[in-house]
DNA sequence: CGCGTTTTAGATAGATCAGTACAGAAACCG
DNA sequence: CGGTTTCTGTACTGATCTATCTAAAACGCG
C-alpha cells in the first residue's frame, strides 16, 4: 500500500496507440512515447516493460475497440445484410477521413502493422492472426444472413466471400494512405457490394 | 582517367531494393544495406549520397520494373480484356509466393511505402502517386477494351473500376502478409473479377 | 613510370536509440 | 506523524544509428 499513480494506464494506452498509429513500430521513439503519453521513462517502462511490450498492449487495446466497433455494425439485425455491409464500409471510410496528419489518412493500424512487422515478429503476426480470424467470422455471420435472404449470391460460399471482404477493407485503406479522395472510396465500396450481391447494379442511396 | 568501380550500381540498387523490400525503410540500418550489396559505406555514400536517397532510387527501380511487368500484362491484346485482368491477378498471386522470407510473404514494395512512409514524407509520396497513375492508366485502358467488347459492365466507368482492381491488389498483398494462403487470394481476384464482369458466376479454369 | 583522379576500406564522429540506476517525492497505513 | 512502499524525474549506460574523414589502393594517361 504506498503511492498510487497520478495518471490513468488506458489514457496512457491510447496516447501510444495514436503515437504508433501515426508514425509505425520503428520510427517511434521511447521519446515519441513519453510525449505523446505526457509520462516520464520511468512510468512507461515500470509500467509497460518495454517498447515492444507497449506496443503489444496498444495493438491488443486498438484491435479490441476497432473489431469490436465493425462487429457492432454487422450485428444489427434490423437492418439486411447488404446494409450492414454498407455501413461497416461507411464506418471504414469516414474513418479514414477523419483520422489524418497532414492531410493524409493514418490507415489502419492493423494494416500498418501486417505490413510493418508481422513478417518479422511471429508473436505480433499472432496477435494479428486472431484479430483476423475475428473479424472474419462477422463478415461470415452477415454474409451467411444475406445468401438465407437471398440478397448476397450463393454461388460463393461465406468461407470465400469473407476473405474478399476484408481485402477490399485493407485495399481501401492504403489507397487512402495513398492519397484517394473519398468519392473513389466509395466507389470502391460499391464495387464490392456488386460482387458479393452478384448482380451488375450498385444500389448507393445518395 | 581515374579508378574504376568494381561493383554494378544497377545490381547495387537491386540488393538495396530487397533489403528494404524485406524490412522496411526504418528497419534498414545502413549497416544492412552494407552486407546486402557487398559494397563498404563508402562506396555507398560515395555513390547514393544517404539512406533516403538510395531509397528514393530503390523505390523508382522496383515501381519502373514491377509496373512495368504488369502493364505489359495487360497489354496482350491478343487476349480478352477479362483473360488479361486475370492474368493480372495472376502475376500477383504468383509473386506473392515466390518472393517470401520465413515463411511469410514480403508483399509489394510500393504498399510497404505506402504505408510506412508517405504520410510523412511528400516527395516519396509524389513519386508513389506517379506510379499509381500509371497502373490506373493501364487498368483504365483494359476496362475500357473489355467494356466495348461486352465483357465488363458497363454500369460503372474505368475510372471507377480502376482504383477498385488497384484497392483489390493492395488488399490481396495485405493479406498475403497477414498469412492468407493461395486459395484465398485466388477466391478474392475471383470475385473481384465477377464484380468487374457484372454477372453472378466466376469463370476460373483450373 | 609517376601524376591526377576516383574508389575503397576502416576508423571515427556525434547523435540518438532502448533501457536502467538512483534518489527523492508522494501517498498510504498504523 | 513515522515507516514503508511505490512512483517519478533525471542522469546515465552501452549499443547502434547515419554519416564523414583519412589515407591507401587502383586505374588512365602523359
Amino acid at each position: 500500500m504506498a503511492r498510487p499513480r497520478t495518471f490513468d494506464e488506458e489514457r496512457a494506452l491510447d496516447a501510444a496507440v495514436w503515437a504508433f498509429w501515426v508514425k509505425g513500430y520503428e520510427a517511434t521513439s521511447t521519446q515519441d512515447l513519453c510525449s505523446a503519453t505526457g509520462l516520464g521513462r520511468s512510468s512507461i517502462y515500470n509500467t509497460f516493460s518495454s517498447k515492444r511490450e507497449l506496443f503489444t498492449r496498444a495493438l491488443a487495446r486498438y484491435m479490441d475497440v476497432m473489431t469490436a466497433g465493425q462487429v457492432a455494425v454487422l450485428e444489427q439485425v434490423e437492418r439486411s445484410a447488404m446494409e450492414r455491409l454498407r455501413a461497416l464500409f461507411d464506418v471504414v471510410i469516414d474513418g479514414e477521413f477523419e483520422r489524418r496528419v497532414e492531410g493524409r489518412s493514418v490507415g489502419c493500424l492493423t494494416v500498418n502493422t501486417t505490413v510493418e512487422i508481422a513478417g518479422r515478429d511471429p508473436e505480433i503476426a499472432e496477435l494479428l492472426a486472431r484479430d483476423l480470424e475475428r473479424r472474419l467470422a462477422s463478415f461470415r455471420g452477415v454474409i451467411e444472413a444475406g445468401q438465407r435472404a437471398g440478397e448476397i449470391s450463393t454461388a460463393r460460399d461465406a468461407d470465400s466471400l469473407a476473405p474478399f471482404i476484408n481485402a477490399v477493407i485493407g485495399g481501401m485503406r492504403v489507397s487512402a494512405q495513398g492519397g484517394a479522395d473519398r468519392a473513389v472510396l466509395e466507389s470502391v465500396a460499391d464495387t464490392a457490394l456488386v460482387a458479393l450481391s452478384g448482380v451488375g447494379s450498385p444500389s448507393r442511396v445518395d
